[in-house]
DNA sequence: ATTGGCACTCGCATGATTGGAGTGCTAGGC
DNA sequence: GCCTAGCACTCCAATCATGCGAGTGCCAAT
């Protein structure tokens, strides 16, 4: 089969390129990877590649360099995804154990995945509107002043202090209090300003701006956009992008430092591994760059996203791999424990 | 003066290296700061200069370049900080302007910082120890899993999600709520161990276990070292280094990823501006920049310290005004409305 | 379809050359 | 005693020329 032989053609240049960081050439592959053909074929087939756009020369007599396409439908054809050693299953093990709470975790976890990939790790909170309310607390801080703080069944804890519009008494909060937590708790963050929107009957009408305060301010608290907590780890193995600093590794360093760009970065990820490469990002800082994401926790409806970020030219079965063993690994851990 | 004019000389060569990053000759000085004396002059100055440790010669026949001693000479003499631009001062205002609560206020701190100086902006979270206990909510997460929610007076929410030793009925729950608030809101972190150190008699024996377990908890969650948090922003202003990335980027950044070093960092900073230089850093990897930090918060007894990190090559009287105004700025905002 | 052969193209490393910026020193002037 | 002008010297950085070699594309033969 040609064609077959053509697609072991690119995974081979891929494979070679991803370690050299160097342009490969028709001899090279046939030394190294036993192929049983002569150079001269390799090279038609090469042409052929380069004709398909999958792989292209920096320049005439230089060997050749997969593009954006040529590592996508490498990647499209990876179908069996290798296993992780053991040493890198007791890794991810030994990393989560002992983690005390979310903000534990989710930084052993962003920093296990950049150790074990050697990339830009990033880690989403699991998302607030995914989750549901497990208690809310008001805690009065000065008469008129309260804070809110928001428990979630996936162990997020939000705050959010307030200055009222009048004086607030001890009272009155206790009553507010039992109200929000009986009306709220167990419901999803998105309906909450639902569940709250019917002015409750039970409390004093000279209290009512300070009930309809509260209502905006939960409601605030649970809306969309708000409070999507990323983190990252592992900016330094940037360093393996090749090529001049500001023009390569700044645009992504500035990237990274968007909570915007990040959140669509991730966001778009479906549950199963997602992989972008270079030009299919929307962020031109990102076009020399790949993404490999996936969801995490709850099985069939994922908490959040992770996945790590690292320049085209990157081991996409190992890294593969990692994601989605990390992820795994963590989601059945908060699944489980928080 | 001689001594004096010497000094005007090392202030020069710095002005300029830092505007062209290029070392510097006399020839260049004399005609752009009207010091009224010949090339020549300047070079005697120069080599008593160089002999003296401030400056040196990255090779012969090349321009001067300042030494950490050099700059560290430069800052001590900085008597008077130059006050900042208007549009300078609106925009700190105008950043600052509409936090919702306290990670909103760090998070617009750090971004500002980074952009008003251009440098890597370092944030610490007000610390712990240093803070008194307002709040403590337990959370009843399952039978036998407690959340511990723990508010302190600076704003700072700390989880912590524990299993206990035994079923913890809603009762007993409620009880411990409110023996630790009783016990504990209004003391400082540092001394809560000891409060709670006294196993109080009003609770039933049978619930030893389970009293204990909580007390270990809020130890645990109160101590030192634990959870001081730190943000940063503007590592892309990173690029501004010269020279080779890996050699010289790589270091830094990782660095800064490490949460110990980072505190170090900050820690050793006092109330008022301090300044790090170069080789006056205990980790290597931060041998060629300069840190300029302070605390921030409550005068005199600062809640924790922020700053910026640059290469030695930065201008210290701005970045050190501009650290100044931020500090002075983010505490009052915190103070006043947290 | 595959292969060996061959001419051709370019990038890159090497090495020599040169220009110029900058220095140190010395002798003379204030 | 301090400053200045002049001068010889050093050494980097940019420029250019050169040769090498890796790699290609094409063609004719199998």
């Amino acid at each position: 089969m040609v064609a077959e032989r053509r697609f072991e053609v690119l995974r081979a240049i891929i494979e070679d390129y991803v370690a050299t960081e160097e342009p490969v050439g028709s001899k090279a592959l046939t030394q190294r990877h036993h192929l049983g053909v002569s150079p001269a074929t390799i090279r038609n087939d090469m042409a052929s590649l380069e004709d398909g756009g999958y792989i292209t020369q920096p320049h005439t007599s230089a060997g050749r360099v997969p593009t954006d396409k040529g590592y996508r439908l490498f990647v499209d054809r990876l179908a069996s995804v290798k296993p992780l050693s053991a040493p890198e299953r007791r890794a991810i093990e030994s990393f989560l154990e002992g983690a005390v709470d979310l903000d534990d975790a989710i930084g052993r976890t962003v920093r296990l995945l950049a150790q074990l990939t050697h990339q830009v790790a990033v880690v989403q909170y699991p998302s607030l509107v995914r989750s549901a309310i497990r208690h809310v607390e008001l805690v009065s801080l000065s008469p008129t002043r309260v804070m809110f703080v928001l428990i979630t069944d996936t162990g997020r804890v939000e705050q959010r202090s307030v200055e009222m519009p009048d004086v607030c008494p001890e009272m009155l909060l206790g009553e507010l209090r039992a109200w929000v937590n009986a009306t709220c708790v167990g419901s999803r963050l998105a309906d909450v300003s639902a569940k709250l929107g019917e002015f409750p009957s039970n409390f004093e009408t000279a209290d009512e701006p300070i009930v309809r305060a509260t209502i905006a301010t939960l409601t605030e608290m649970s809306a969309e956009q708000n409070e999507e907590r990323i983190v990252l780890a592992g900016t330094s193995n940037l360093a393996k992008f090749g090529g001049d600093f500001s023009t390569s590794v700044r645009p992504v360093l500035e990237a990274l430092e968007e909570q915007v760009v990040l959140l669509r970065l991730l966001g778009e990820a479906a549950e199963s591994v997602t992989v972008r490469i270079g030009h299919e990002h929307q962020d031109f800082g990102l076009h020399s760059t790949s993404l490999i994401a996936t969801g995490y926790g709850r099985t069939g409806d994922p908490l959040a996203n992770l996945g790590i970020l690292g320049p085209t030219r990157m081991d996409y079965p190992g890294s593969i791999a990692a994601v989605r063993a990390v992820a795994a690994y963590v989601g059945a851990f908060l699944t489980e424990s928080v």
